[in-house]
DNA sequence: CGTTTATTTTGACCGATGTCGAAGCAGACG
DNA sequence: CGTCTGCTTCGACATCGGTCAAAATAAACG
């Protein structure tokens, strides 16, 4: 029952407030930006939404694949975009590669986009 | 007192769930996509922060150009990206040209990236 | 060990996107 | 009316990014 370590993505430790709240600082704009880039792409979004969504929490890659029209090289070209902003983690077991997402990444991102509700400005 | 009308841009009506609920559809995805495109670029996301926490909620292009090392027309380029995904909206008063957040487009966003916290899977 | 299956890397192609200067448009103000 | 200021559009250019086929790597299995 204890608590799980708070996994937040090196390039984002740092951005935790809304954006509306104060303007972001031209470094932490390059960093969201670029996770926010690896969210910018269809195929990107739905590999995540697989992954997380997936029994277990986790997903292996040829159980992706299966799920577009594109060659298995870009499958796997998406997925490394998404590792390197850490928005899923992999780790291989014997044959397969499994991927997860990591739920403090996304968790920091929604909180940077959300709209803390006070009285109207 | 009466509720603000909720303005949810046109393209991302249907889309409320968050992705780790369960898989987003083809269309979803291309439609979010879009809009987290739209956040993919540095300048873009501190053009935003900058008229969301904007004394008043709007802010004059001419504050905003000010701010970065780019040419106007960029700027207004970024503008035209950010309004054409709904996160902001503009009014022309007099001599100039106001910009103000979506709170509506910011909060679906956040939602589709939040991580609703239940038993560990 | 050679083969087969799963995944990634490499290299090339090409369309998308950020950037600028120049030109255009819209109001305001003499 | 002519001009000035604020903002946007246009056109060009360079870079980035998604895609694939082919080759490389990894692990299992016979």
């Amino acid at each position: 029952m204890s608590k799980q370590p708070v996994r937040v993505p090196l390039a984002l430790v740092d951005c935790h407030t809304p954006l509306v709240d104060e303007p972001l600082s031209a470094d932490q704009a390059e960093r969201l930006a670029s996770s926010f880039k690896a969210l910018g792409d269809p195929i990107r979004l739905r590999l995540l939404s697989l992954i997380a969504s997936h029994a277990g929490g986790e997903a292996c890659v040829c159980d992706l694949t299966d799920a577009f029209d594109v060659s298995a090289p870009t499958i796997s070209h998406h997925l490394k975009v998404l590792r390197e902003t850490g928005l899923v983690t992999s780790e291989r077991r014997a044959t397969w590669v499994y991927y997860r997402a990591e739920p403090a990444a996304l968790d920091l991102l929604s909180t940077v986009l959300s709209v803390p509700q006070r009285a109207n400005a």
